[in-house]
RNA sequence: GGGCGAGUGGUGAAAUUGGUAUACACGUCAGACUCAAAAUCUGAUGGCAGCAAUGUCGUGAGGGUUCAAGUCCCUCCUCGCCCACCA
């Protein structure tokens, strides 16, 4: 008898696979549609490990099982190629990163063949290819031409080490996402896609999307909707205390704009906070003032946003002005502390200590009034909850909720205030002080105008040059090509951009071009996007927000010019966890623990068993271990499964009828009901769990020898079986004589999985008490039940002397309960 | 500090709608095969008591709802993730 040798057989398959394009997928087939992919990878230099290949394995099971169930399967794959990851490996490793990335792709793209990916490799896509990155550009030309992309000069977060501003969505508590050093702010020229303009339907679609709670929860919060109110706080004029060192009058600002969710809460509003980097702080301050408020700008604005953090200590200056409370008429001092965020809604807050924590803190550090306006909170000296008005004047009594609406009105009417939305999220910041990216598509002219580079001059290529070391000059390397630098555009010279886009431009559309890979016109086809795309299932287990908000901003900015006719891009979406090293330790290699996957397969595990055993692993959704022992029992199993199929094979004679055929067929079909399920809920460990039990099923039904209807139940098995492990499952299919490939997806009939006999369990007081085994027909009998339950011994000495109280029969649970 | 999720054998974990808790696998123990080992096959395996039949306890802790709770409700503990001065 042949023995199992997964190395043997895996690069046969492998090499059908791709001989015969078994997976390419075609466009406008009959059949519905099914896309499936993963978050595509860049492709690191050190390679996969089996903590990554999750991910893939869980998009490949599932192509395979809707490919076989007879939809139309697109199951793309590519390579996120630009950006910071992939120049840091360059760089470190003393090559061109167009080099690495070459070499890279080959060993991802081995590896990735070698684990049995049944991939559609004919479109198979890489970011850093002029025939993609041609068309990111011609995409920021199309938000530029609508306003959508535009430049502001203003603090941006900067990492001193990867020499570049970053993106909010790319800083972690203050850490660069990459390199982990600390961010700085720098004021700096930079361009930014305008997300906020979407950020209301961002909000309002999350609802719809069937995506995990908790990523959904994450978006909401960093788009951060907050629903208030804009109030124009009068500035108290005090002329002559205002003169410049010359002795000159200077303008006065009238007027401070700050954002309130609580305008109810305006009459305690006993001061403003301006944050240190609001714009009028100069013009405030006084010549009693200056030197100290300057002093405590300054300091505030070297501080890291890490120092922010580390103390919540409120500190702060009076500038020496007073604004006019619009509705106590008070005057009130303006202060300036960095509590105040200078980005988020006007850079300036009214402050009332008396219902809210950070502002009664600063209250009584620096002892400032603080008036209750808000009953409720009992005898709480700050209390932020709702509740009637007092000291409110004409709103005495009205309930907060009704009140804010009322003073809102008022304000409006006086012409200082009105109702406003403020959002957490910030715009898109997209250029980078980086070789390694697409080329910003915008020139300069003499007067410094922003022209966007004619669509016949696109790509604008990425020059090779030796040295693209990022620097600390605020551009990228490219501005030291001045080949480069200088375009023609209508006879006009001018000055390239020299900044590069964020990796994240790149891989914001890809998921469209996988349904058109290939179109030098244009990005793609409407009509094939349309029908590929939205993306059915997106698999992957990073990128919570960044990304899978990107893709949805850009969707639905496609959507509105008409590109393409949905506006969310991803239907379903499934977060997997990670796979750790057998000590609950992320796999890095800095920590030297990483496991090839081509290791496993090669010493002998195999990719089939390596691909069962991570989806066995537990739920994909939550972390595992790496165990060697789950790997070599997962092994042992399709050891099992290869035997069982040999000696069915060598059988001399099998039966005509199997000696247990109700068994057989009872096991053959709850078996491929339990697997169709567990596949169509993602519960892919006990999808597996249930094949197992098949074959142990099998080896106890063997020992009465085979018949032929063994055959059956072999290949249902194989079929059930194929998108776990596809190349032992397409052998032993041929081994019996069929073509794996042409086999559909087995169904079971419910009438195999009646039992003759049922075993119906017997509770007193909810206690298990006996079992009884009945027929078929008497489980309809619900008397029967009762008194069979009754006179059952293991049960009836339970009753002895007792009073039946009550009992429960229900047939289809198979249960009774005798209550007493 | 706020939000979300999780806590089940020696281990990874099942239990889909409130209805037999611990499926499947690992590990361990025993048996078969073998000169022997590995591999393979078969069986046992939650704790406690008992030769056994069996009894009893048992899903982080405590309470509640229910004929019946791993599952629902309340309080608390532990761990994980995310957010964190957003006015």
């Amino acid at each position: 008898m042949k023995p199992y040798h997964p190395n043997e057989i895996e690069p046969k398959w492998q090499a059908i696979w791709e001989a015969t394009k078994t997976f390419e997928a075609k466009d406008f087939a009959k059949q519905p549609k099914m896309y499936i992919a993963e978050m595509f990878p860049y492709p690191s230099g050190y390679g996969l490990h089996v903590g990554h290949v999750r991910n893939f394995m869980i998009v490949d099971v599932l192509a395979r099982f809707y490919r076989t169930l007879g939809h139309n399967v697109m199951r793309p794959f590519g390579y996120d190629t630009f950006g910071l990851p992939a120049e840091n490996y360059a760089i470190k490793s003393g090559l061109p990163p167009q080099e690495t990335t070459l070499t890279n792709i080959n060993h991802f793209r081995e590896q990735f063949k070698r684990m049995g990916m049944g991939v559609d490799w004919s479109r198979e896509i890489n970011t850093s290819d002029p025939e993609y990155y041609r068309f990111t550009q011609w995409i920021f030309k199309k938000l530029f031409e609508k306003g959508l992309a535009y430049q502001a000069d203003n603090f941006q977060w900067w990492c001193p080490v990867d020499k570049t501003v970053l993106a909010n969505e790319q800083v972690e508590n203050g850490h660069c996402w990459r390199c982990g050093s600390e961010v700085e702010k720098k004021r700096m020229k930079q361009w930014f896609f305008k997300i906020t303009a979407y950020a209301d339907e961002l909000l309002a679609d999350i609802d719809e999307l069937d995506w995990p709670e908790k990523i959904k929860t994450m978006q909401k919060n960093w788009i951060g909707k907050s629903v208030g109110a804009e109030v124009e706080f009068e500035v108290e004029n005090t002329k002559t205390e205002r003169k410049t060192a010359r002795g000159k009058t200077r303008d006065l600002p009238t007027k401070i704009k700050v954002f309130t969710t609580r305008p109810d809460t305006i009459f305690g509003a006993t001061f403003v906070v301006l944050a240190p980097e609001h714009r009028l702080i100069s013009q405030l301050v006084t010549k009693n003032t200056r030197g100290e408020v300057e002093q405590y700008v300054t300091s505030a604005l070297r501080k890291s946003e890490v120092e922010r953090q580390e103390s919540k200590a409120k500190t702060g200056v009076f500038t020496g002005s007073y604004a006019l409370n619009p509705m106590t008429k008070k005057l009130i001092p303006i202060w300036v502390a960095d509590y105040v965020l200078g980005s988020y809604g006007e850079g300036a807050v009214m402050a009332v200590p008396a219902h809210d924590e950070r502002d009664f803190e600063f209250a009584e550090k620096f002892d400032l009034p603080i008036v209750q306006v808000i009953e409720g909170g009992g005898g709480e000296k700050c209390y932020h909850g709702e509740g009637a008005l007092v000291n409110s004047g004409q709103f005495d009594g009205i309930d907060s909720a009704k009140a804010r609406e009322e003073i809102v009105r008022e304000l409006a009417k006086l012409g200082i205030g009105r109702e406003k939305t403020t959002y957490k999220m910030r715009d898109w910041l997209i250029s980078r002080q980086r070789y390694w990216g697409a080329p910003i598509p915008i020139a300069y002219d003499k007067t410094g105008k922003a022209h966007a580079i004619p669509d016949d001059q696109l790509p604008v290529l990425l020059p090779k040059i030796s040295d693209y070391l990022p620097d600390d000059s605020g551009h990228s390397p490219l501005a030291k090509d001045k080949k480069f630098m200088k375009v023609v555009i209508n006879g006009e010279e001018m000055t390239r951009e020299s900044d590069t886009m964020d990796g994240y431009a790149c891989s914001s559309w890809y998921l469209l071009r996988y349904a058109d890979p290939h179109n030098s016109q244009q990005a793609w086809d409407k009509k094939k996007v349309d029908y590929w795309n939205p993306v059915d299932c997106y698999v992957g287990g990073d990128h919570a927000v960044a990304h899978l908000l990107y893709v949805r901003f850009w969707c639905k900015f496609f959507a509105d010019e008409g590109l393409l006719g949905f506006r969310e891009p991803v239907k379903k979406l499934l977060y997997n966890g990670y796979i750790n090293a057998p000590d609950g330790k992320k796999m890095s290699k800095s920590k030297g623990n990483v496991i090839d996957p081509l290791d496993i397969v090669e010493q002998g595990y195999g990719a089939d068993a390596l691909r069962t055993y991570e989806m066995f692993i537990g739920p994909y959704d939550m972390d595992a271990a790496w165990s060697t022992e789950g790997l070599s029992g997962v092994h042992r199993f399709l050891n099992r499964v290869w035997t069982l199929t040999q000696e069915y094979l060598n059988a001399k004679n099998p039966a005509k009828t199997a000696k247990h055929r109700q068994m057989l067929l009872k096991l053959q079909h709850s078996t491929i009901k339990r697997v169709t399920e567990d596949l169509h809920r993602n519960s892919f460990n006990t999808a597996v769990a249930a094949l197992m039990e098949m074959v142990n099923g099998l080896y106890k039904l063997k020992v009465d020898g085979f018949s032929k209807e063994w055959g059956s139940a072999i290949q249902a098995l194989l079929v059930l079986l194929s998108p776990f492990a596809p190349h032992l499952a397409s052998e032993l299919f041929e081994q019996l004589g069929g073509d794996l490939n042409r086999a559909t997806w087995p169904e079971w009939d419910e009438k195999y999985l009646m039992a003759e006999t049922a075993t119906v369990v017997v509770q007193v007081n909810g206690k298990l008490r006996g079992k009884l085994t009945v027929d078929a027909a008497s489980l309809e009998d619900v008397a029967k039940l009762e008194k069979l339950a009754k006179k059952e011994p293991s049960v009836k000495k339970y009753l002895e002397g007792q009073t039946i109280k009550k009992v429960i029969v229900l047939p289809k649970n198979k249960l009774v309960n005798i209550v007493l």
